[in-house]
This record gives structure tokens, sequence and C-alpha cells, in this order.
DNA sequence: AGCTTGAGCGCC
DNA sequence: AAAAGGCGCTCAAGCT
């Protein structure tokens, strides 16, 4: 059963209950309380919630300690329709752009939006969408219900998603502020009370400036240091921290170590502390889809790069630990399921699978079996990477394949599709690709720009159907592995999910029921493999770690 | 004054 | 040693 939302949360809203068939009860009129009293007594029955956007709709949930199962998100599931190849010549696809191609609901205005004065403004009615999805999916159906079946999969764990992103951002990440801060201060210095340079980068400037005879020198200013640097004699083009740490002068170890901390310093110091830590929870803002790849982004936090430095502020309470774990080489695992690469899948077999490529004699070590690798999944032109191409192509010429044929597709200026029919971008306007038409001025120059545009655009397609499948493998674990952890709370607690970084996810989870989220992880890593791709014998293996902090993780 | 851009560096 | 895909975030500089 389906049972679409419409209004927005504060009031105003009409719950429609809707049959498979898509007949509509009559809609029953509620206000915010009266949501809350819906949801509830609803829930048990396990329906479909249907709703323009999660974050507008489920933080009043939550906030009221209600949680839903299942749910639609229309906006999300509209822009996966929308782009899809498999939906080619539907009256969806074809629709000129209208209120659900819209971007995601904007910051600290959850319940404020166009959707706020009522279902039908902008035509943005839910039923009238849903339903239009709906027909869209059975379209796709009457050709290749296969094809159907996967991107309804796809439309289910991109709204799940939507609704563990939300759920992690309320419950937020156990985060200690006497350990971060401890950090911060063994690097920095005491927090200055007043702003300014904490005391030991200052210091660091000083032996800087006195190294490069410059006292005026300011070292956050990119160009007044690679001038002071130029005249101290250095033969620099820049001022990476890769290109300094080859020289030799004694200003290259202060600054090395002053570009660290300044880093450390603006990234996650004491502003982004007090922004984003409240009462032992830092709570992250994700944005799920937000990459075309369907990879999560997130919007302030940076949940996504927590540097190894500060990690080991996240720190499970008392009485509890923290589960962590991580899909090892997942991309290449991906690519031999989707190609049905038995040879490859075998090499998987065991826990790693770059020891398995050594062990069937494809490469000598497991650092060139990673660098081969790498370059197959991101389409290396040039040095070791693709040195070694040739022999992964002898050993797993279907793996290999795919991914050829995946960048001579994106060069010839064509969508390609993940396993569940998430499809890339089409190239932009100013793309010329392979199909250029020399200009009259400079043929020779424009000829040439267009073979580089269309080579970079092969690798971006190349790399998108293994990021993007494994992404939506990553969901559907997550997924599975919300279900399983909900199974296991009991008087003292109840596991829930505190992370997901691409391959990546952390439990918080009462510290006797460690072993059993461990378990649940796994056996959620094994369902995903068999939702997605079956029987086909590929392993996801996992490694998992139980700890009390990130940084005892790996 | 406020916006965009580029450099740089953190993560997968 | 560097290369090759996807990002977010911050600062300073350069622009309007």
């Amino acid at each position: 059963m389906f049972i679409v939302l419409a209004g927005s949360p504060r009031g105003g809203i009409t719950l429609t209950e809707l049959t498979p068939e898509g007949v509509a009860s009559a809609p029953l009129r509620l206000d915010g309380a009266g949501l809350l009293t819906a949801v509830a007594s609803r829930e048990p029955q396990r329906p479909r919630w249907v709703w323009s956007d999660t974050a507008l709709w489920y933080p009043a949930l939550l906030q009221a300690g209600l949680r839903v199962e299942r749910s639609q998100d229309l906006r999300l599931a509209h822009r996966i329709l929308k782009l899809a190849e498999a939906t080619k010549g539907t009256a969806l696809r074809d629709a000129p752009a209208n209120a659900w191609d819209g971007s995601a609901v904007p910051p600290g205005d959850h319940a404020n939006t166009l959707f706020d004065d009522g279902a039908s403004e902008n035509g943005a009615d839910p039923i009238a969408e849903f339903l239009l999805q709906r027909h869209t999916l059975d379209d796709v159906a009457r050709t290749d219900p296969a094809k159907a079946a996967r991107l309804q999969l796809l439309l289910a764990a991109e709204s799940c998603g939507a609704l563990i992103a939300e759920e992690m951002r309320f419950t937020g990440m156990p985060w200690r502020r006497d350990v971060h801060a401890a950090t911060l201060e063994e690097a920095l210095g005491p927090r200055p009370q007043f702003g300014g340079r904490p005391a030991k980068l200052e210091g660091l400037a000083d032996r800087i400036r006195v190294a490069l005879d410059n006292p005026a020198l300011n070292p956050d200013s990119q160009p007044d240091l690679l001038r002071s640097l130029k005249r101290a004699g250095l033969p620099v083009t820049g001022t990476s921290k890769w290109e300094l740490r080859e020289l030799r002068h004694p200003a290259i170890e202060p600054l090395l170590e002053f570009k660290k901390g300044a880093r450390l310093l603006s990234a996650n110091g004491w502003a982004w502390m007090d922004a984003w830590v409240q009462n032992g929870r830092f709570h992250p803002e994700y944005v799920v889809g937000g990459v075309v790849t369907g990879r999560w982004a997130t919007r302030g936090g940076g949940a996504l790069q927590l540097p190894a430095e500060v990690r080991g502020a996240v720190h499970a309470d008392e009485g509890w630990s923290l589960v962590v774990a991580d899909a090892a080489q997942l991309e290449p695992r991906i690519i031999a399921a989707m190609s049905r690469d038995e040879a490859m899948a075998a090499a998987g077999r065991k826990r790693d699978l770059y020891q398995g490529l050594v062990d069937a004699g494809v490469v000598d070590t497991r650092a060139h079996a990673k660098i081969a690798m790498l370059g197959a999944l991101y389409g290396a032109t040039s040095g070791e990477s693709a040195r070694l191409m040739p022999r992964l192509t002898r050993a797993f010429p279907r793996v290999i394949g795919l991914v050829e044929a995946a960048a001579r597709a994106g060069e010839r200026g064509e969508q390609v599709s993940t396993w569940l029919g998430r499809s890339s971008p089409l190239p932009g306007d100013d793309w010329a690709g392979a199909d250029a038409v020399p200009s009259t001025d400079a043929p020779a120059a424009d000829d040439r720009r267009a073979r580089q545009a269309a080579r970079d655009w092969g690798r971006f397609t190349r790399n998108f159907v293994a990021q993007g499948t494994a992404a939506e493998w990553a969901m559907c674990w997550m997924a599975g592995l919300r279900q399983r952890l909900r199974a296991l709370a009991d008087e003292r607690g109840e596991p829930h999910l505190v992370l997901f970084l691409h391959d990546e996810v952390m439990v918080h989870t009462p510290a006797h029921l460690a072993d059993a989220v461990t378990i649940a992880v796994t056996e959620a890593a094994d369902d995903a493999g068999r939702l997605l791709f079956g029987n086909f014998p590929v392993d996801f293996a996992l490694t998992v770690a139980t700890v009390s902090s990130y940084d005892q993780a790996k």
C-alpha cells in the first residue's frame, strides 16, 4: 500500500491512500499533530510513504519519535527517471521541465518550500507525480520487465538512503569534544582568545619568515609565499606540499608543518567544532544522490572528509561500541559481477582481491595489482598503470571489455548506465567530442581539444558505471543493515548507523550487541550482492572492526 | 560589499 | 615519482 502526503508537515496536509492499482481513497485533511497520529497508526501496516522530499517531511516525524520503514522520495526518483536511458520515449522523460526538476530542499529551510502552499502549486502535485512515475516504470516493463525491476529497486534504495541520511543527521555521530580539543591543542597550541593564529602555528610562521628572509611574509597567502620561495632561489612553480617535499631548504620543514596545521585549523578546528558538534554529537548534513554517479555528498560539516587526525574524537558512549565495516576492493568486485567475469570473481573469492590477482599469476606483486586495477577503473593512459593493462585484459577480458565499452560510449558522447539503471549525464554544450567539425581558423588546435575532451569524458563514463553501481550496492547493503539493526534492539538500546562513507559504514551499538552487529553487517553485504547480481558467485568481502573510537579501525 | 575562481588538501 | 575517477571545504585573490 502507498500513502501519499501532500502539503507540508507543518499543516495543510492531505493524506491519500493508494492501492497498487492506483485507486485512491478519499483524501484526509490533517494538521501537523494529525500527521503524527496518522503516521503512528498506519506505519505498522508497513506502507510505502510517498512524499515530495524526505528532507522536508522526515525530520518532523523523527522529532516526534517516529520512524518509517519505507518511502518513495519523489524528487530523487524523478531525477533518476528523467535522466535514465531506460525511460526513453516515456511521458515523464518527454515532459517539459517542471517543479520536480528542482534541486533539494535548501538547508535550514526544511519546512518552507514551494510545496508549502499546497499540493498543486506549480503543478507539483505529489499524487500526479507518483502515478506518472508508476506509469513510467510500467512502460519500461512492457518492453523489458527486468530493466523495470532494477529501476524500481534503485528508486527504493535511493529513497531508503534518504531516510537513513535524515536518521543519521538527527541522531548524530558520537563525538568527544575533549578528545578533539586535545588534538587541536597538541598540534596548534591553546585556542586563541581573540582570533589570530594559535601560538604553535605563529611560531612556525616566524621560522619560515626567518628562513626566507622576509619578515612581512604571510604564509597563508599563496602568491606571497610563492614570490618569497622564488626570491630565495627555489625552483618552484606552485606551493603544494608535493612539490615542496622534494626541496632541500631550511624553510621547507617548518612550512610543511605550518600547512598541515593551517589545514587542520581551518577545516576541523575550534570553529568547526562549535558549528557542528552539540551535546556530544556531530550532526552532518548528507546530500543523497549529490554526486552524479549516485554517491552521497555533504552540505556543511564535511562528514565524508573527516581527516584521520581527528577520527579519535569519534568515540562510542560509555557501555557502547563502534562497529566499523568497509567493503574491500568494492569496485573491482562490482565490475566483475556486472561483466559476469568468473575469473576475476574467483580472484576475489579470497578476502583480498589484489592478492588473488597475484596468486592467479596475473601480476607479480600486490602493489602492482592495485595500480593495475585503478588504471582499469580510472582509465590510465601512461605510466606503470597503463603498462600493466594488457595483462589485465588477457586475464579478465570480460571486465576490461565492460569498462572499455563504457569509455568508448562516452567518447562518442553517449550516455552509459549503472547496473540498476542510473544514467550518466550527457556531455555539456561546450563538449565538441569526437564528431567535432574543425573550424576554419584553427582546425588543428580545435581538433586536438576535441579529442582531449572526448578522452576525458570517456574516462568519466568508464568510471561512472563502476562507481555508480558500487554506490547502488552500498545503498542496498545499508538498507538491509538498517532493518537488521532494528531487530537487534533490546532494553539496553538499539544499534544505529552513524556514518556512511561510500564503501564503509559505522554502527554505534550497545557493547554487548557488537558481535551481533558484525554478523548483521556481513549478512547484509551478502544480501546486497544477491539482490543485485543474483547467483553470480561474487563475494563482497568486508573488513569489520569493533572499536571504541574511529581511529582504532584499520 | 559580495560574489566567483583557483590553489590546495582532506576523503573514497 | 606520478598518474587516473568522484567529491567538499576554506582561504585569498580577483572580480563586479
